[in-house]
DNA sequence: GTCATCCTACGACAAATCGTCGTATGACAC
DNA sequence: GTGTCATACGACGATTTGTCGTAGGATGAC
């Protein structure tokens, strides 16, 4: 059901925890993802970081390599794709796959600044006339 | 953690379902329920319905009230909040509480049609100078 | 060579959620 | 006084989540 043959369920707060040290680091064994972890509080064990990351891997979210003995990952899939994954999951249950009721939702209900709002303006401004925007 | 002392989790598949009829018909039964949802193939019981109703009133999305010896469903929160408190729960948990990583990648990954880029951006108007959207 | 160390592979396990009913019970209708 | 209908309550297997434990292989120190 995915492009990459992994599932592509979702990501549990915890496993979220872990994927978002990747994003910062781009690469991590378990020991690094564990000492970044444990800090203000919390103390996962060393196998709880690691069934957290092997699920991230078998859910489609994380690559590994071998580097040496120990498993290197680094994340496949980036922050904007995560929210990509979600908003479209979130269209599909809610409103029948159109994006544009999320927008509106999203536009009228946030307090946004005067200057996230006129970088949505230019946004759409690349879109009329550009179609792609970087 | 909510302002009307329900606990408002998150609506399941099948809630969902049901919460989409009660957005349809305003107010409905359980009878009323089945008998709506009970078409392409599905056969729920009476009491599958019944269970997924009162786990969203417990949820706090619908309220009811007694008409007679029966009772009467209807949402109390409708589609444009349930958005609300979905996309709100996305920032959260992806984007440390800032929505406008939603926005982009909303406007980025989806391709709009010109209409809808245009109201995108007669709301944008009306923020800039009104502050409230009707 | 063997002992501690570090990593992996695999599984376990309780709590929560989900999807789906069954039953017991009470009221009303004829 | 027998059905019909609605409610309250609970059950139950499957799956997900959060959190490890243990067994076992490689590796370097002594």
């Amino acid at each position: 059901m995915s492009e990459d043959g992994s599932t592509k369920g979702s990501v549990s707060d915890t496993e979220l925890e872990v994927l978002k040290v990747l994003w910062e680091v781009r690469e991590a064994t378990v020991r690094d993802l564990l000492e970044r972890l444990n800090t203000d509080g919390r103390d996962w064990a060393y196998t709880t970081v690691q069934t957290l990351v092997v699920r991230l891997c078998k859910k489609g979210y994380v690559e590994t390599r071998r580097q040496g003995k120990a498993h290197v990952f680094s994340p496949c899939v980036d922050q904007d794709e995560l929210l990509r994954f979600e908003l479209n999951g979130l269209a599909e249950r809610v409103c029948g796959g159109k994006a544009t009721p999320l927008m509106m939702t999203l536009v009228r209900g946030n307090a946004f600044t005067p200057e996230e709002l006129a970088s949505f303006r230019r946004m759409l401004d690349k879109l009329d006339d550009g179609q792609s925007v970087g």
